[in-house]
DNA sequence: CATCTGTTGTTACGATCCTACAAACGCCGC
DNA sequence: GCGGCGTTTGTAGGATCGTAACAACAGATG
């Protein structure tokens, strides 16, 4: 078996459900449907309590009452269950988003704060990646030792942008991903300057003609943690230094 | 405004933020970007609890962190957010689902246990009677009063099984409801018998041949319950009792 | 330079609420 | 009476809420 019953328990506890909940839920497909006795013999949840959290279970769409003696209850099919529970999802996120719309204000002058920004974890990383390479209008500059850390829609982006005529030039020294990058149209594949110490623990850069820069680390347990600044004073000075030491070759 | 504050941090709370995280979120939103002070004095979040607040919200992916002096916060984008939510609904709901498809049973032999199910919400309504109609082989019964209990999925059902060769009967007294089905190729549309009291607090029926019959009502609060069965003496015999009375004309 | 003042970020600690868990109760059929 | 069913009530533990104290630091004042 892949998964264990606690993980299970877990994963419909971050859904909302309580334990009870979730280990009744669980109980009834494994019986098909079944009473309160039974659901209790099979789990740890106190008979006098399958009651209360059965009606609960209903409330929510997951299960149907027979009205009985004994109660039995039945559970609702997999498909329908995550139906439901998909349902309630996005009704909740409307609701919660609706006001924030509403309310919002844009980051007044974003683009001309001296600001950087930390964001940690791969698929986050991923997306300002994503937003940093599409501000381009004139070149980018995308450099990584691991092929992992160019996602898909990365790859979008950076063609999407050369088609667009911006000048791309990708920068690595895996050959994979030169290869990869080898034939496309208006994207230039270079070498990092020989003196650049290739750090195990350096993850990508990403730079959008003067003003946009995102820089990752690979932290220890394996996650990604990326600055980055856009339209700053400190993102163009940074690009700048980053970019006279590449063309000095200072040792 | 339409909706207010509480009612988004409701609503947030619900997707499994907490109260504080909710508040600091919206009114970093409102904000644009903030500081901890500046999020404590437009909310009712204590500016020492900002912190652990907005940290948590960092790992979540709602926003990112400026290390500065003083430390200044950032709200991903609504459409962000709403995507980082939902991927990481969807992967709990997977590793949720996962462990009930090993071990399920399907219901042995529920079409031949004598049960009368109950389920109570529309939509919930809405499925089953939908699971009723298509289980039709030769017979479909289907009335109510109020045309917007025909949903599009159950008037596909329908639609379906008429064209299946299955004897469709629409029974309704509503000249919009007769209408709809006037000219479809297999469906007959009748009154239902004089004596019949058209109670308020009806909703709809469905009869599938001789065995699959799903009745609901509505609840005091506009909500629907319905009782069904399928597959079950109980079943056959409800539906023998219904359509005898109508032949009978009995008042 | 020393002192005062105000802010920042951190930590600790009750109060409060909800869930988990247990036990007792009235009810009904046998 | 007896045993199972369904309900109700009560207790313990944990997480969140809410308040408060703390050291570190920066700027102002003398």
């Amino acid at each position: 078996m892949s998964t264990g019953e606690p993980e299970a328990v877990d994963a419909f506890e971050q859904l909302g459900l309580t334990s009870y909940e979730a280990k009744v839920f669980i109980a009834l497909h494994q019986l098909g449907a079944g009473t309160a006795r039974e659901v209790a013999d099979i789990t740890d949840v106190p008979r006098s309590q399958v009651y209360s959290v059965a009606e609960s279970l209903e409330d929510r769409g997951l299960l149907e009452v027979q009205q009985a003696n004994p109660i039995r209850y039945r559970p609702v099919s997999v498909e329908e269950a995550r139906d439901t529970l998909r349902d309630q999802f996005e009704r909740e996120q409307d609701r919660a988003f609706e006001y924030v719309e509403t309310v919002k204000n844009e980051p007044a002058g974003e683009e001309t704060q001296e600001d950087i920004w930390t964001v940690r974890g791969r698929d986050r990383v991923d997306d300002r990646t994503v937003d940093i390479l599409s501000q381009a209008e004139e070149r980018i500059v995308f450099g990584t030792r691991l092929s992992e850390l160019i996602t898909e829609p990365i790859e979008r982006a950076l063609a999407e942008r050369a088609a667009a005529g911006v000048a791309v030039i990708i920068v690595s020294r895996r050959e994979e991903i030169k290869r990869q990058f080898a034939g496309v149209e208006g994207v230039t594949v270079e070498d990092p300057p020989a003196h650049r110490t290739d750090d195990q623990r350096s993850g990508r850069i990403a730079i959008a003609d003067d003003d946009g820069i995102l820089l990752s680390v690979l932290g220890g347990e394996g996650g990604e943690t990326a600055i980055w600044s856009s339209g700053s004073l400190f993102a163009t000075v940074l690009i700048q230094l980053i970019e006279a030491s590449d063309e000095m070759q200072v040792q």
